[in-house]
DNA sequence: GCCATTTGACCCGT
DNA sequence: ACGGGTCAAATGGC
């Protein structure tokens, strides 16, 4: 399957996924580390995994960047900034965070994300929710609602949302969510194995792969109506390989244009499902449709959990 | 009776 | 002082 890339094209994902596999087993070290230090300030080995990580994921920029996939590359610099915890400038420190990057990281830490998502109906985006407040805004001519992470007590998720009808005909809805869940997922993973060998074996089924270790939502259902989960919330991004030649309808916005197969990336529409191109969030959804394309979403926020990205490249 | 929603009161930032 | 966000008692549905 290999042999069905081109190969600089084929070189650069390979690393990409290696430097990803890279931060995510980091990422889970140091997370080993603070749970062993009972979560209070840790060491300097966590602090120089912390390193390890920042250094990883700026390297897979880096090869992303060298691939003149800059569209690509601006969405995936303030998702990084995001998850990484900033630091201070340091020699030898990977150049894709500059001084004034950093200044606006620590400027933006204490800011809970915030997402905005406009829809013609409300939706649900897989989380359990629970209101805690309506109130009319001034010159608005509907009441805003607000909503809660039902997890917020019992296991401490920020999570919130406000939902406003913003125009009566057509019905017209502005969520706003802000922060992210932290509450534990109440079932376990698959692994990117079982993923795939169930993809493969149900001709034209589907499955998603939760990379959202966070999640209060079902994690791994087998139908696509199943798959409704927040977008807007982990500002996410996707990934469409083609083995088909076959440009993606999921996405104007190519940023590897090669030969024989297709890599693309583009801000998730809100919700959609255009028949194969399926989109979900906080996941890796996995289609085998009869194009046999494979996309990817792919949760930076996650990238500590679940996948082995080299056992799934292999298996590409 | 339990749990989610409603809604007026209160808090806080500007 | 005002407006937006949150709290918490009251209410309603199951």
């Amino acid at each position: 399957m290999e042999s069905q890339w081109p190969k600089t094209s084929l070189a650069d994902v390979k690393r990409l996924i290696k430097e990803l596999n890279r931060g995510q087993e980091f990422t889970h070290q140091l997370r080993e580390v603070i749970l062993e230090n009972g979560g209070t300030t840790t060491s300097m080995l966590a602090e120089d995994l912390v390193e390890k990580i920042m250094d990883s994921f700026c390297k897979t920029l880096s090869i992303i960047n060298s691939s003149n996939s800059n569209e690509l590359v601006s969405q995936l610099v303030p998702v990084a900034a995001a998850v990484l915890p900033c630091r201070k400038s340091r020699e030898g420190s990977c150049e894709t965070y500059s001084l004034k990057d950093e200044r606006e990281c620590n400027k933006k830490r204490n800011i809970s994300r915030t997402s905005v998502k406009e829809t013609s109906t409300l939706v649900d985006d897989g989380h359990v929710w629970r209101k805690y407040g309506q109130k009319q805004i001034l010159d608005a001519p509907f009441p805003r609602s607000y909503y809660r992470c039902t997890h917020k007590f019992d296991q401490g998720c920020r999570a919130t949302k406000q939902e406003q009808r913003i125009q009566a005909n057509p019905p017209r809805f502005r969520t706003i969510y802000q922060g992210h869940h932290t509450c534990t997922p109440t079932n376990n993973y698959p692994t990117v194995s079982q993923i795939l060998s169930h993809t493969y074996h149900e001709d034209s089924s589907s499955v998603l792969l939760n990379f959202n270790s966070n999640t209060c939502s079902p994690t791994f259902p087998s139908r696509k109506k199943e798959i409704k989960q927040d977008v807007s919330l982990i500002s996410p991004f996707y990934y469409t390989i083609n083995h088909n030649q076959e440009k993606s309808s999921s996405s104007d916005d190519s940023f590897i244009p090669s030969d024989d197969h297709l890599i693309e990336a583009g801000a998730l529409s809100s919700g959609s499902d255009n028949g194969d191109h399926f989109i979900s969030s906080g996941s890796v959804y996995s289609s085998c449709t009869s194009t046999h394309s494979t996309e990817m979403e792919m949760d930076m926020y996650m990238m500590a959990d679940l996948v082995d990205f080299d056992e799934f490249i292999n298996l590409l």
